[in-house]
DNA sequence: CGAATATCAGTGACACTGAAATTA
DNA sequence: CTAATTTCAGTGGCACTGATATTC
């Protein structure tokens, strides 16, 4: 009994987990798709995109930025240098670590990739309109802040 | 943390997808932990309850219903034997056809996974006000109806 | 010395494609 | 013979832990 988790949409947290789970799956492949052309994954993009407006950073930071633990940033950005995109420089200041910046090709890609962006983004959530965009915004937001890694 | 003033509410497309990944993410790893003490992964899990209230299903419908190829149904399905939680047994109407059903430790294993489940849910959407949860379900619904995989 | 930074090595979880075996 | 069903083999993308070198 009250195991509804057929298809009504009766709000449950459950259902929610559900449609949530799904909906981001479809929109990760999409995202995939809108970025292979440029020789990306997601992952590459999202960090791509971080350096491209925050200066010249270390990995630890790039990680925090990215949600990530620092030794997967480092592979990220072995991809990321690897196709020229990115360079490492030891910091002068602290020789541990590393800067990483966008290189010129890098900004360069950087043009097709805010396209590529929009237009999966709004292959994603153009249907909605306008005052469910801001509430399903609002809505987010208030989930992000609400779950907060106890770690 | 990382409260990004870069980043204001404006609903736009893109910031909708960020705001949805990061999300995802942090849910997809608390659904992690919460089914590690049952020994599940979240795709078992999924497996699971499907099988739960279908009856004995062929590979290729689980596939379908957890919108993944039949070859990595297959997988779910291997680890999900071996783990005692399902049987296999061939169709005899149709010998291709395999047909997948609860074992009696996995209908027990159901139990601590509802509970479970019903945790993570709430431990992701519960703080939520109960129009904003139904608004949240409204929009999910629409975007993945809106979203078709021109599979 | 203890703490931070980045990296190396290995692993887990997920789903994909392409190819093969079996049966309809 | 064609088509459907499942499985095998291999791969890709993502992020994790634990251990190590270097530097502060």
């Amino acid at each position: 009994m009250t195991t509804d988790d057929s298809n009504a949409p009766d709000g449950s947290a459950a259902e929610l987990a559900e449609l949530f789970f799904r909906l981001s799956k479809r929109i990760r492949h999409r995202s995939a798709e809108h970025l292979a052309p440029l020789g990306l994954t997601p992952a590459q993009a999202r960090a791509l995109r971080v350096l491209h407006h925050e200066k010249p950073m270390r990995i630890v930071a790039l990680a925090g930025r990215l949600d990530i633990v620092p030794r997967s940033a480092t592979t990220v950005v072995d991809a990321l240098e690897q196709a020229g995109l990115v360079t490492r420089e030891t910091d002068p200041a602290d020789r541990r670590s590393v800067l990483v910046s966008l290189s010129a090709a890098g900004r360069e890609r950087m043009r097709g990739l805010h396209a590529s962006r929009r237009r999966a983004a709004e292959d994603a959530f153009g249907s909605l309109p306008e005052s469910d965009r801001a509430a399903l915004a609002r809505i987010l937001h208030a989930l992000h802040g609400a779950i907060n890694d106890p770690k």
